[in-house]
RNA sequence: GAUUCGCUAGCUCAGUAGGUAGAGCACAUCCCUUUUAAGGAUGGGGUCCUGGGUUCGAAUCCCAGGCGGAUCACCA
């Protein structure tokens, strides 16, 4: 952060002093009423033109073309912009015409929230506007505002650099509009999922972010510590473990939509807090859960786009029911003429390596066949399409299959080439959920850093007996990528995780005058190369000397050149 | 983590045999009573990401670093 200001923050700045000086607030505390908004407006009043005769509205300036004494303004609140148009001598009625000629044309800028009273009316050129009969600041803006133009849905000098985009949301998603459409679609679908969820009766609820043990998933969490209780806690990668307890509790159906953390890499799928839903049912299987999954994600794709249809890049995606199912073996099978289903862990090993699977020694037969269905089948499946039986190795919290062993009661949904969801019959044998858990402690005592905890708790909690249960885990995030046509998690989440923004190192005031420098001399020093004191104290006399003549020539700065001594006692 | 591309005015971008840094919009001043990506004229504005090196001279070439994008790898 420079404390340096632009040309055109120095301006705002002295505007928002000149207007104080002339008894304008420039942030008012008192309420704007608006009685209307601008989607409203272009909306009705083409069908009637005796609407809208005295109304009240706010927003901000995006752009202003003042021709003498009229001047036209684009006007944007929350639902979208709308032109004003501004007749110094409406909103100056009497002799004094400062309010036009020096408020609004001086003072006033492009980023400012203003408020407006008037009627709304059309135009020569056939634009619906708003006469303007009153005017005022309701908020002034410091930092000029990158301006975008558009003509045709082409834009112009668009506000496009990713970085600041999201480092910036705000001003994103004030000068890219279309932006605010993709966030409120995710809300919309967060919000049908939840009507779905009600509507069939389950509980939506609240588990712990901040776990003792971590679980439900396999992956690195964020570590932290209580102090009070002086022990490690985590954040929580995953809630299954949790709903599962309640289940055991009596509850019949209960879901919780939940941010979860993982301390993993990041990429335009992955962003180290990111939100699930899961949901677990008594009495329900994995089966059912399928027609569950088709029957909520069909009914997200109608809200929002009003058909099962969905563009996604270049795939048109249906989301219409029923979705094509296959085995895991069957997909493989689909996509490499190759049955697996019968193969020892030498032969998969031979096809592994057949197809260009990423492979090593360590894997054993589930793992092999995972890395195949990723390499084979996975990236290749657009249409929604549910892909069951996975193997039990990779599946410590799924009940093994009801008949075919090796494999457990599992699907995940695939779609446009990604996983989109993550299903069970959950596991409610806690003797077999011992052994599983304790397979993976050995996996982590060989160095598997993903691999899950024991959780003597959860394992107490299914020794009282959990019913048979199908839980679902649904990646939100992805959903809304997906639901929205967005390629990059980054631009379904409002704020996605970014480095810190680089500190250049400045130099303050109070250093610079503890070294004796007046203050006459801080901006030249200031622009100079040196950023610390230490640096400053290592510099040249010489060349400093030297730098600081042509910067009191540059900076045009009304002050005496010092001696060469004086220089030297500032860099002592 | 690897590869690769990028970083120049408030925004979008030009800019090489290495020789005082450019455009459009934005901003300022003046003119203008119905304009619409921008009405006209004039003008101001830069740590060319940072640090080092090569050179008489670096936005430009070399090295290191920072941040970001893309691809890949890792990853319930």
């Amino acid at each position: 952060m420079s404390l340096e200001l632009s040309e055109q923050e120095i301006i705002r700045r002295n505007s928002m002093n000149e207007l104080l000086s002339k008894g304008i607030n420039p942030y008012p505390a008192e309420a704007f009423n608006v009685n209307v908004t601008v989607n409203e407006i272009l909306e009705k009043y083409p069908t009637d033109h005796t609407l809208y005769q005295e109304i009240s509205i706010a927003g901000r300036i995006m752009t202003r073309r003042i021709m003498g004494a009229v001047s036209f303004v684009e006007l944007q609140d929350s639902t979208g912009r709308i032109q004003i148009y501004i007749k110094r001598d409406d909103i100056c009625p009497t002799e004094d015409k400062s309010m036009y000629n020096i408020v609004f044309k001086r003072l006033f800028d492009i980023g400012d929230i203003i408020g407006v009273k008037g009627f709304v009316f059309i135009t020569q050129m056939g634009e619906i506007t708003i006469h303007v009969k009153e005017l005022k600041l309701l908020s002034k803006s410091l930092k000029p505002l990158p301006v975008v133009k558009e003509k045709d849905g082409e834009q112009f000098d668009a506000f496009s650099d990713a970085e600041q985009r999201y480092r910036m949301r705000y001003v994103d998603l004030i000068v890219n509009n279309q932006i605010k459409d993709v966030f409120k679609k995710r809300t919309r679908l967060v919000n049908t999922m939840r009507n779905f969820l009600d509507e069939k009766g389950y509980l939506e609820v609240e588990t712990p972010i901040l776990q003792p043990l971590y679980g439900g998933a396999a992956a690195r969490p964020f570590k932290t510590h209580h102090n009070s209780l002086d022990m490690t806690l985590y954040m929580r990668i995953a809630n299954e473990l949790y709903l599962k307890r309640l289940i055991v509790g009596g509850f019949d159906g209960v879901y919780e939509f939940s941010k979860d953390f993982r301390n993993e890499g990041m990429d335009r799928f992955h962003n180290p807090e990111f939100t699930q839903m899961e949901l677990y049912v008594a009495y329900k299987d994995y089966n059912w859960m399928m027609d569950t999954v088709e029957e909520m994600v069909e009914q997200i794709a109608l809200e929002l786009h009003g058909t099962t249809q969905v563009q996604v890049g270049s795939n048109l995606i249906d989301f219409k029911r029923p979705w094509k199912r296959f085995t895991m073996y069957e997909a493989i099978e689909h996509y490499t003429g190759i049955d697996i289903s019968q193969m020892d862990e030498a032969q998969i090993h031979k096809v592994a390596e057949k197809v260009g699977a990423e492979i090593d020694e360590t894997m054993g037969k589930g793992k092999l066949i995972d890395e195949i269905f990723g390499t084979v089948a996975e990236p290749y499946l657009i249409q929604p399409t549910f892909i069951t039986d996975y193997p039990v190795e990779m599946s410590p919290l799924a009940k093994k299959h009801r008949s075919k062993p090796g494999l457990v009661e599992r699907f995940e949904a695939v779609c446009n080439g990604k996983e989109l969801c993550n299903s069970f019959s959950e596991l409610n044998d806690p003797i077999d959920q011992r052994q599983r858990f304790e397979a993976q402690l050995d996996l982590g005592r060989r160095g598997d850093d993903e691999s899950m905890v024991l959780d003597e708790d959860f394992l107490r909690a299914l020794e009282y007996g959990m019913p048979p249960t199908a839980g679902l885990g649904i990646g939100i995030d992805r959903l809304a990528m997906i639901m929205t046509n967005q390629t990059s998690i980054q631009d379904v989440l409002f704020f996605p995780q970014m480095r810190p923004e680089k500190k250049a190192a400045e130099l303050t005031d109070a250093d610079l005058k503890a070294q004796g420098i007046p203050e006459g001399w801080i901006p030249a020093i200031r622009k100079t190369s040196y950023k610390t004191i230490e640096a400053l104290k290592e510099a040249n006399p010489n060349k400093f000397y030297n730098d600081l003549g042509g910067l009191r020539k540059k900076l045009k700065l009304d002050v005496p050149m010092p001696t060469l001594d004086e220089v030297k006692s500032w860099l002592s």
